[in-house]
DNA sequence: GTTTTACCTATTGACAAGGTAGGTAAACCG
DNA sequence: CGGTTTACCTACCTTGTCAATAGGTAAAAC
């Protein structure tokens, strides 16, 4: 598994967040409601959405969050290395690249750093506007 | 992470049989040295590729494992499916398509189908020969 | 000052990963 | 035949992470 529920979570609620478009600010219950995910545990996860500035968040009445940029501004991949805390498919690489004792005599590790390389293409080349597009037929 | 140690080591060991080459069985004890792999563990993994027929296996002195096809008839993908019981990217595929309950309406769904389906080209476009002419520089 | 909201700090239960321990069964060798 | 080498089998253990829960505090609105 490279993507854990952390990760799955964030992007359906900032698709979410992105679906409901407007400048008003949206309180959490809600989404979690509409989402039907644990509010409290996304609770931990808009935390560092917001802590890197991904959201605005207002507390009080009348408050929740809200994108702070356009969809199409968002990549799936910065979603995603924030709130999985990195991409890597392989321990190998996780650590940063040559980080393995192995690294000058291993036969897989150039495949591994180009599945890396591969993958973050991927997610990069997608943006949460990408997302709101798409849906089963 | 999408490949944990056992599907790592099963290609280190796959790879370290294929460069020995030559008919004759490798004991285990051998190739746990040289890869440098707790033998014990490894013998997990062996019975598995023994049991799919990837290996062939003789007991006693003068036995041990041998690959019986040649290296660029083993895929990295087959490899890998079997010892890791798979290679979904996210849970939501890993029962087969269409076993999660928000399929008809979730937005993120046919990105995770195209990403499975990345991984699974990449590493079956990859065979044991091109690892064993693959290093780092 | 009460309500609504975000935010903070544990704690938990379940599970798998990674490995260990100790055996049994087959094949060879003297 | 008896010992040695090997594969194979069953069980266990330790560690860590995931996903979620519990119970608060602080800010903003009314």
């Amino acid at each position: 598994m490279i993507v854990s529920t952390k990760g799955r979570y964030a992007l359906r609620v900032m698709v979410c967040f992105a679906l409901h478009g407007g400048d008003g600010y949206i309180p959490l219950k809600q989404i979690a409601e509409e989402e039907n995910i644990s509010q409290k545990y996304l609770e931990s996860i808009m935390t560092v959405l917001s802590k890197a500035g991904f959201v605005d968040a207002v507390h009080g009445k009348g408050g929740g969050y809200r994108l702070n940029r356009q969809p199409k501004d968002y990549t799936v991949g910065s979603i995603l290395k924030l709130t999985e805390g990195g991409l890597a498919t392989v321990s190998c690489t996780a650590q940063g690249p040559s980080a393995c004792a192995r690294t000058s005599c291993c036969h897989t590790l150039p495949m591994w750093e180009r599945l890396d390389k591969m993958v973050d293409e991927f997610f990069e080349s997608i943006t949460l506007q990408d997302l709101m597009e798409e849906q089963k037929q």
